[in-house]
DNA sequence: GTCTATACATTGATAGAC
DNA sequence: GTCTATCAATGTATAGAC
């Protein structure tokens, strides 16, 4: 068997992320295939070059999106409190920011086959390494209530039509967010 | 313009139960208009005496399930701690008792139209009223970040695949907020 | 590997009989 | 008001030319 070139490698990359943006933004059953390959720069006859089905993508998607909104929130290595500011901001919500599908797909993820919800678990795992890793000590069981109220916070913000609410929700759990790991 | 009989009326409660049921295990996308009305007892060509659209449904059907939830998990009048263990338990996690939209569409409204969101939000209001109105006393903020954990703990426990996890982070939602109502 | 064209299934919505 | 039948649109996946 032969090696994928570096052109193919680099078409299979755009693909990912154009779904892991695509995805995250609208959730899975919105986007198209040829939706994702249009944003991708392609057409959507390419997309089974790279893919065996939309699915199979959105197992890749994830964890690459995931990764992407990661690094984003964290860029300052291990600074946890700013990484919180960061994701319980406006900016975060309004998807001005590289979106975290764990919030912004959660609920997408649950009626879904198993191998997608072994991608969001899997991802999920590492936010928590992430919050126990981080500059400040937080134990097992408190990284799992703060992960929750990040993820909760950010996917209600989002489902919210009232600016003032939404605001006022971002607001309060940051501020609690930053109590435990404070403790 | 005649009143709508006492038929007609029973055949759309029929469909908004039909409807909120459905939509809340498997997403809006995920259920047909067909699945709806087959569910609740009928053929597809009748939905349209009783709604416009599948939206106008969806808009409707998101308080409907919201109620029948809330009053599920709430049924001894005010007792918040009783209710908060319902909320954040397996059974309710897995569909067995009736699910609350809040928590399992939280992502599938934040992309649709205003009037979805309107009514998720005025469905998040009415959560928030009777987590404050109960029989603890809570600020508005602790209610907040209550609700976001409360949400995001049930939705999160529902897209992770592995068992020890799922019932790790309702566990520990559980107890911070039992914590978080009894300060 | 990427393109255009198309097969095939699903589904939201409408029409007309009863 | 509910039924059966059907239209029109969308979307996944495949086929074949380049």
């Amino acid at each position: 068997m032969a090696w994928p070139s570096a052109q193919k490698e680099r078409s299979r990359l755009q693909i990912l992320q154009s779904a892991g943006e695509l995805f995250t933004a609208k959730g899975f059953d919105s986007v198209s295939i040829a939706d994702v390959m249009t944003h991708a720069g392609m057409t959507h006859g390419a997309f089974y070059a790279h893919f065996k089905s939309k699915k199979a993508l959105y197992v890749e998607a994830l964890p690459f999106a995931a990764q992407r909104s990661f690094s984003n929130h964290q860029r300052d290595e291990q600074r946890t409190q700013q990484a919180l500011a960061s994701y319980l901001s406006e900016a975060h919500v309004e998807g001005r920011s590289p979106a975290c599908p764990l919030a912004f797909l959660v609920t997408d993820v649950a009626a879904k086959e198993p191998d997608v919800k072994q991608a969001y678990t899997a991802a999920f795992k590492g936010f928590l390494k992430a919050i126990e890793h981080g500059d400040t000590s937080i134990d097992s069981q408190h990284s799992l209530v703060l992960s929750a109220m990040m993820i909760g916070g950010v996917a209600v913000a989002r489902s919210l039509s009232d600016p003032e609410l939404k605001a006022a929700m971002l607001a309060a759990c940051l501020q609690h967010g930053e109590q435990l790991l404070g403790s």
